[in-house]
DNA sequence: ATGTAGTTTATAATGATTCTAAATAAAGTG
DNA sequence: CACTTTATTTAGAATCATTATAAACTACAT
């Protein structure tokens, strides 16, 4: 399979439950955003099998750690994991408690002026909150 | 006192652990970011008095519900608030997990090309995370 | 003063996340 | 292939921020 070599090249070694999570995040065209637990409940529909909870936290950990995975900063209970990691934006819909990407074409360039001495910028996000 | 009106005009009892509350986050020139652990903190520095958990909790979502405060979207497990209810950007030092305020004038304007059927803009935030 | 609705409080409950330690599986060695 | 080593999975417990509960208290109107 496509996924072993990919863990392996990651230092991950493939085991069946990485690999069947590799297949519900990333055998899509489409990108999405997700909570842990509504990942445990796609895992649970694609493939009949049980992965444990503690395991779908270590894997997506060890995926964020890699950078196949990336944490968006919203305010909720739950954290909010996106299978995008290019750099990119978000609207936030408040009543669905939903994400939805902003292209960079969709947001003009922008500019920080100020620095601070001894520190880079390590990323930029905006996140547009959204009411009905 | 000036925040018994403040608070009267806003359909909450000037209460004493709410004009304490305010005493701590509002008498200072400089706005400032906090968790509520930090803010139990400040209120057992300030006054001499205890204020129960639960209503640092009470007094927080009410201000935050009149406006007086705001959230903060940040990856932490503890939600930061802000006195500070302009609107505003934020650097995030990740080494030092502090938040500082970025002037609208330290970013250039901000246009979201993209629209969504039937949903307005409530608020558009930049978070910048600094590494050192 | 009395009554009512709002507020505070200690404490319990909740729930997302992390930890633990034993069982299992992958990789390395000859 | 044995055999060893090391990483991973797992069920369950622990943690910890936050919210709920319900009884005591207090601001305020009459
Ligand atoms: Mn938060
Ligand atoms: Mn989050
Ligand atoms: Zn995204
Ligand atoms: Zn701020």
């Amino acid at each position: 399979m496509k996924y072993r070599e990919k863990l392996r090249n990651s230092g991950l070694r493939p085991t069946k439950q990485r690999i069947q999570i590799c297949e519900v995040l990333f055998d899509t065209d489409k990108t999405f955003h997700f909570t842990i637990n509504e990942l445990e409940q796609k895992i649970k529909k694609k493939t009949n099998t049980k992965i444990s909870l503690a395991t779908v936290y270590n894997t997506v950990h060890a995926f964020e750690k890699k950078g196949y995975l990336k944490q968006i900063p919203i305010n909720s209970n739950q954290t909010y994991f996106d299978t995008n990691v290019s750099d990119h934006h978000h609207f936030y819909d408040l009543k669905e408690e939903k994400l939805i990407d902003l292209e960079n074409a969709d947001v003009g360039p922008i500019n920080i002026k100020r620095k601070i001495d001894g520190k880079k910028i390590k990323s930029v996000e905006i996140l547009v909150r959204l009411e009905s």
